[in-house]
RNA sequence: GCCCCCAUCGUCCAGCGGCCUAGGACGCCGGCCUUUCACGCCGGUAACACGGGUUCGAAUCCCGUUGGGGGUGCCA
C-alpha cells in the first residue's frame, strides 16, 4: 500500500506561511513516495464553513504549484458520519452527555443542547513513534475528559480529525509541532473506535525573530502578502522546504522537482526554525536570475502594469533594451519598477539617502554636473562616447569614473542604485532630456 | 501551575561514536572586478548552552541543570 497524506487547513481566509509549509512537506513526501496527497477542509465550525475563505486557500496553493490529487473533502459535508460515531460513544458509555457547566447529564444518545465529552481512562500511558520526534508519550492522568459533540450540533476539531483520517486512510500525518499535544487524544479515540493509527511526523514550528510561533497578528504570514511583494513561487516554495530540512549535498537554490527527488520526512529536523526573510530574498534573486528572458518580462508585467508612471509614457521597447540589465539585479519582481521608473517619469523623485549621499556629502558635485552638461551637450548620443565624456569630467576633477558618474546618475534617475547609467542614457533618454535633468539637479545644489 | 517538545556560527541546514583543528548557505566584514549596485569571484568573522556520566574515544549515547518553545477552549 502506497502512503496517503493530507493537509487538513482551517480556512482561515488566508495561507498562512506555516500551513504553505505543512502543505510543502506533506506534498513532497507524496511525490517523493509516489504515495497521494488529499486536500481536506476542516470547517467543523460554522464560521469557517464559507466557500470564498476555501477559495482563497486553493488559490494560494495552486499558485505554489501544490497540486493535490485527492479532494478538497469537506469535514462539514461529513457531519452525519461524526455523529454516527459520537453516538457509538455514547452508546458504549466511553463518552458521556454534559451540560453547559460541564457537569455530566446521565443518557445514552445526543440530545440537543448538550455536549458531549470523551471519558479519559484512568493512569494509563499513550504513546507513539514520531518520525521525527522519536517516542512520545503521555500519561492519561494528565489528561482532562474533552468535548467530541458541541451542544449546538457540531463535531470538534479532535473527532472530525480522528474519524476523517481513519476513513480516508490517511497513513501519515505531516503537521505541526503546535499539534503535538492533541495526539494522545487522538489515537485514545482512534483506538475507540477500532481504527489503526497513522504514523505522525510532527515538523518544527516556524518562529519569528523572538522565537515564538508565527502569528498572524504581529507577523507577515499571508501567502498573498508575499506573493504581492514580488516573490516567485518557485522561490517561496524553495526557502520553504530549507526550513526544517536541508539537501544532502548542500546545494540549496533548487527546482521542486530537484527536491523531490531527494526529499525524506525523516531527514526533518525537530528545531524550530526562524523565518529569515533576507534569506527568502536572496533565494527569489537567484530563482529571478536564472528565469529566460521571456519569462521574466511575463513575470514582472503586473508590476509594470501597476506603476506610478502614466500608462502611454511605458515605452515597451525602452523596456526591453534595459531587461538583461536589470533582471540580474532584483531581489524581488516588485523591484523593477524603482530600476527602470526614470525611463518613463516626467520627473523622477529624488531619493532624499541618494542625493545626501552623493550631492551634498559627495565630492565636486557641482563640478561634475557643469563638465557633465557641457560635455554630452556635445558628444556623440552613443554608449561609449557618453562614458567617455564623463570620465573626462571626472579625470580633470580627479575623480575615478566611479565617483564621477555619481552625480550624473543622482541627477538623471534621482538614484544612487539602478541599471548602468550611459547604456540607459544613450541608449533609452533623449539628450535634451538628460541636459534638462542635469540642469535641474544642478539648479538645485 | 501542569503536560509535551526542543537545544551546532547572528540565522537556516550538514554532522547520526573516531574522517571535526566542526562543513555549506544567508547575513556581516575586507578585497577583486567595475559605470553606481541589490550580479560574479576571492578571503575573513562566527557555534557544538552548562554539569555529570557511558566509552579507548562524544557535537554525536544516557542523566541532570539552565534556557527556549508548544499545549492546556463547546477554535483548528
Amino acid at each position: 500500500m502506497t502512503d496517503r497524506v493530507r493537509f487538513a487547513p482551517s480556512p482561515t481566509g488566508y495561507l498562512h506561511v506555516g500551513s504553505a509549509r505543512t502543505a510543502l512537506f506533506n506534498w513532497l513526501h507524496a511525490r517523493a513516495t509516489r504515495g497521494t496527497y488529499v486536500l481536506r477542509i476542516e470547517d467543523t465550525d460554522a464560521e469557517r464553513n464559507r466557500p470564498e475563505l476555501t477559495r482563497a486557500l486553493l488559490d494560494e496553493l495552486e499558485w505554489l504549484g501544490l497540486d493535490w490529487d485527492e479532494g478538497p473533502h469537506f469535514q462539514s459535508e461529513r457531519r452525519d458520519r461524526h455523529r454516527e460515531v459520537v453516538e457509538d460513544l455514547l452508546d458504549r458509555g466511553l463518552a458521556y452527555l454534559c451540560d453547559a457547566d460541564n457537569a455530566e447529564v446521565a443518557g445514552t444518545s445526543l440530545v440537543d443542547g448538550l455536549a458531549v465529552r470523551f471519558r479519559m481512562p484512568d493512569d494509563r500511558t499513550v504513546a507513539f513513534d514520531d518520525v521525527v520526534r522519536g517516542n512520545v508519550s503521555f500519561d492519561t492522568a494528565d489528561l482532562e475528559d474533552f468535548v467530541v459533540w458541541r451542544s449546538n450540533g457540531t463535531p470538534m476539531f479532535l473527532l472530525a480529525n480522528a474519524v476523517d483520517d481513519a476513513d480516508m486512510g490517511i497513513t501519515h500525518a505531516i503537521r505541526g509541532e503546535d499539534l503535538l499535544s492533541g495526539v494522545p487524544k487522538v489515537l485514545l479515540l482512534l483506538d475507540a473506535i477500532g481504527a489503526p493509527r497513522p504514523t505522525y511526523a510532527h515538523l518544527p514550528l516556524l518562529v519569528n525573530a523572538s522565537r515564538q510561533k508565527l502569528s498572524k497578528r504581529r507577523d507577515d504570514v499571508a501567502m498573498a502578502d508575499f506573493r504581492e511583494r514580488g516573490y516567485l513561487p518557485e522561490a517561496m516554495v524553495n526557502y520553504l522546504a530549507l526550513l526544517g530540512w536541508g539537501p544532502p549535498d548542500d546545494i540549496e537554490v533548487r527546482p521542486l522537482e530537484e527536491i523531490v527527488e531527494l526529499f525524506r520526512i525523516e531527514d526533518v529536523n525537530k528545531a524550530a526554525a526562524f523565518f529569515d526573510l533576507r534569506k527568502l530574498e536572496h533565494v527569489n534573486a537567484s530563482h529571478l536570475r536564472g528565469l529566460d528572458k521571456a519569462t521574466f518580462v511575463e513575470r514582472v508585467q503586473p508590476w509594470l502594469d501597476e506603476a506610478p508612471w502614466a500608462p502611454e509614457a511605458f515605452d515597451a521597447g525602452v523596456f526591453d533594451r534595459m531587461v538583461d540589465l536589470v533582471q540580474e539585479k532584483l531581489r524581488t519582481l516588485a523591484d523593477v519598477v524603482r530600476f527602470v521608473d526614470f525611463l518613463f517619469l516626467e520627473e523622477p523623485a529624488d531619493d532624499p539617502e541618494s542625493w545626501q549621499k552623493v550631492m551634498v556629502d559627495g565630492p565636486s558635485a557641482a563640478e561634475v554636473l557643469d563638465g557633465a552638461a557641457a560635455a554630452l551637450a556635445g558628444c556623440p548620443w552613443e554608449s561609449e562616447a557618453v562614458k567617455d565624456a564623463v570620465a573626462e569630467v571626472g579625470e580633470a576633477l580627479d575623480l575615478r569614473l566611479g565617483k564621477a558618474q555619481a552625480p550624473v546618475r543622482v541627477a538623471v534617475t534621482g538614484r544612487t542604485v539602478g541599471p548602468p547609467l550611459f547604456e540607459a542614457m544613450a541608449e533609452c533618454m533623449e539628450r535634451d532630456e538628460v541636459l534638462r535633468r542635469i540642469a535641474r539637479a544642478r539648479a538645485r545644489l
